[in-house]
RNA sequence: GGGCCGUUAGCUCAGGUGGUAGAGCACCGGACUUUUAAUCCGAUGGUCGCAGGUUCGAGUCCUGCACGGCCCA
C-alpha cells in the first residue's frame, strides 16, 4: 500500500482503507452487497453451542452462517483469529489460509477492523475452550473507511461519545447496555399501564397555546394557517380533554420540549410519561407509582437496591411520605415559626441564599425553601405531599384547606421524578385559577380547555413521570446526557 | 450566570521549575497455523482547541474566545 506522506494521519488511515476497497473491487468483489442470508444471530450460536463440549463439537461439526462487524484481529502468519460482533453477542472466528484457499485469504487480508462481513463455517472449541467458528466462506458486507476507537478503552471523551453516539455504542458495551435498558424500561412501563387498563394515546406536539406547565416554549410557525405554534411543554390539558370524552384511563409516553437551560438534569427535549385515571386520587396514585416503579426496576435491572454515587437507593416499599412543610423542617434548622408568616419566610430564605425573594409568591417561596434544603438529600424514594395552591393551578384543594392542594412530587436520588395531583375538575374554580396565573404574567388562557371542563370531567388522578431521570436512576448515571442517545449539544465550529 | 478543571497522533493517555513533542492501541512493512488487550522486530504519523501577548525561545506563562466536564446559583 503506497501512502502519500503529505497527507494528514487520519487521511492516511482512510487512504489505506480506500486502497483496500479498490483492490476488492478490482478482484470483482462488491464491497457493499445488497443482501446476505443470515441463518442466526451470534447470540443464538452461543446459546446453541455454549455448553456443548469440544469433543461433541468435533464429532458433529455444526455449520453456521452469521454476520457482524469485525471488532478484533489477531494474526498468526498464515492463520488468524478475529472477533465478530452483531447486535446480540461476540464470537471468535478462526481463519486459516489452507482452509480458505488463496482467493478468500486474499480477501481476508484486505479487511479492516470495523468492516461488516458474513461468514460460513464450522463451530469448534480452541484448546483454551473458546467457542470459535472455523471459517470456510467469507463475504464482505460493508467496508468501513474510518478507524475504530481504541479497542481496550473504547471511546471515553464524553463529548465525542455524545456527538458520535454510534462510536460510543459500538466501542463501549456498557453504553450499549444502558440504552438497551432504557428501551426495556419504556417497554415495561407500557406493558404495566396496558395491563392496568390504560390506553396509549397521542395528543398534539404543536400547541396553539402552551399550557399544562410553566416553562418557556419553543415557537414555530404554520405557514398555511399563518399560525404561531408552540412545541408542547406538557400534554396535560389535552389528556384531560380525553377524560371529558369518556376515556377513563389514558397515558401518553413521548417527548416534551422546554426552552430552558441545559444541565445534568435537563435536556430541552425530554421524555415524559403522563397518565390520567378517572376516579383515582393522589393517594391511590402514590400506591400505583410505587408498584409501577418497583415492578419496572425488578423487570429491567432485577434489583430494588441500586447504587447512586456514594450511596445506595433502596426502592423497597412502602416509600416515605412527607409534607412539603415537614420536609423543610426536617432538612433544615428552621422551626415552624420560620414558616408562619411572610416576613419570617423571607428572612429564612435570605439566610439560605434564595434569590429574587420579593418577586416570589408565598407558595413559590415555600417551594424554594424546599429546593435549597431538602431536595438533594431525598435519596430513597420519597413522596413530598401537599403543595401550596398558588403554584399548582391544575390541582384540587385539600378538603378544608383551600390554600393547599392534593399534589405530590416524587424524589429519588435527589431528582424530581414524578409530579401528580388529584386533578381540579371544577370548571369555575379552574377558570379562576388560570385567570390568576395569567394575571401574574403566566401566558394565555386556554378557553378551549375550559370549555371542555365545563362539559364535565370525572374526578381524576393524573401524574407525570420523567422517563430520562428514571433511566438515570436505574442505570446509575448522574447526567441526563448519558441516557439520551442524541442530547442537544452546541454545534461545533464548521458544523 | 459564577467558580474550578479539561482540550497534545484516528483512539487512550504521558509531557517537574519555558529550551527541537512521547508511549500504548490502531495503521504500514516483516516473522508467526489454537490466539483472545496475542507476541516479537521495524517504520510512518502532530495546526499541542483557536486567536493574541510576554520571551532570544511557549505544549508549558498571561489574556480573550470556542467546545466539554464538575460544582454552585
Amino acid at each position: 500500500m503506497t501512502v502519500d506522506k503529505a497527507q494528514q494521519p487520519l487521511e492516511q488511515l482512510i487512504a489505506n482503507r480506500r486502497a483496500k476497497l479498490n483492490e476488492l473491487k478490482e478482484m470483482g468483489i462488491e464491497p457493499y452487497p445488497s443482501r446476505f442470508r443470515v441463518d442466526e444471530s451470534v447470540g443464538a450460536v452461543r446459546e446453541r453451542f455454549g455448553e456443548v463440549p469440544a469433543e461433541e463439537l468435533e464429532e458433529r461439526t455444526p455449520e453456521v452462517r452469521i454476520a457482524g462487524r469485525l471488532q478484533a484481529l489477531r494474526g498468526h502468519g498464515k492463520a488468524a483469529f478475529a472477533d465478530l460482533s452483531d447486535g446480540s453477542a461476540r464470537i471468535q472466528l478462526h481463519l486459516k489460509k489452507d482452509r480458505l484457499g488463496e482467493e478468500r485469504w486474499k480477501v481476508f487480508k484486505l479487511l479492516d477492523l470495523g468492516d461488516f462481513i458474513g461468514v460460513e463455517g464450522v463451530v469448534f472449541r480452541t484448546r483454551t475452550g473458546e467457542l470459535t467458528v472455523a471459517v470456510d466462506e467469507l463475504t464482505v458486507l460493508a467496508k468501513s473507511l474510518r478507524p475504530m476507537p481504541e479497542k481496550y478503552h473504547g471511546l471515553t471523551d464524553r463529548e465525542a461519545r455524545a456527538r458520535q453516539r454510534y462510536l460510543d455504542l459500538l466501542s463501549n458495551p456498557e453504553s450499549r447496555y444502558e440504552f438497551e435498558l432504557r428501551s426495556r424500561v419504556v417497554s415495561a412501563i407500557r406493558r404495566f399501564l396496558e395491563s392496568h387498563g390504560f390506553l396509549e394515546v397521542e395528543t398534539p406536539m404543536m400547541h396553539p397555546i402552551p399550557g399544562g406547565a410553566t416553562a418557556r416554549p419553543f415557537v414555530t410557525h404554520h405557514n398555511a394557517l399563518d399560525l404561531e405554534l408552540y412545541l408542547r411543554i406538557a400534554p396535560e390539558l389535552y389528556l384531560k380533554r380525553l377524560l371529558v370524552g369518556g376515556f377513563e384511563r389514558v397515558f401518553e409516553l413521548n417527548r416534551n420540549f422546554r426552552n430552558e437551560g441545559i444541565s445534568t438534569r435537563h435536556n430541552p427535549e425530554f421524555t415524559m410519561l403522563e397518565f390520567y385515571w378517572a376516579y383515582a386520587d393522589y393517594e391511590l396514585l402514590m400506591e400505583f407509582t410505587e408498584e409501577l416503579v418497583t415492578s419496572v426496576a425488578l423487570e429491567t435491572v432485577g434489583s430494588l437496591d441500586l447504587p447512586w454515587g456514594e450511596e445506595t437507593i433502596h426502592f423497597g416499599r412502602p416509600w416515605r411520605r412527607l409534607t412539603l412543610r415537614d420536609a423543610i423542617l426536617e432538612y433544615s434548622d428552621l422551626g415552624p415559626e420560620d414558616l408562619s408568616d411572610r416576613p419570617r419566610m423571607e428572612a429564612a430564605a435570605r439566610r439560605l441564599g434564595v434569590e429574587r425573594i420579593e418577586e416570589r409568591s408565598d407558595g413559590k417561596l415555600l417551594a424554594e425553601l424546599f429546593e435549597v434544603t431538602a431536595e438533594s438529600r431525598l435519596i430513597d424514594p420519597t413522596f413530598i405531599m401537599d403543595f401550596p395552591r398558588d403554584i399548582s393551578p391544575l390541582a384540587k384543594s385539600v378538603p378544608g384547606d383551600p390554600d393547599t392542594v392534593e399534589r405530590f412530587e416524587l424524589f429519588i436520588g435527589g431528582l424530581e421524578v414524578a409530579n401528580a395531583y388529584t386533578e381540579l375538575n371544577d370548571p369555575l374554580e379552574q377558570r379562576r385559577r388560570l385567570e390568576e396565573q395569567v394575571k401574574a404574567g403566566g401566558g394565555t388562557l386556554d378557553e378551549d380547555f375550559l370549555l371542555a371542563l365545563e362539559h364535565g370531567m370525572p374526578p381524576t388522578g393524573g401524574e407525570g413521570i420523567g422517563i430520562d431521570r428514571l433511566v438515570m436512576l436505574l442505570t446509575s448515571r448522574a447526567s441526563i446526557r448519558d441516557v439520551i442517545l442524541f442530547p442537544l449539544l452546541r454545534p461545533r465550529d464548521g458544523d
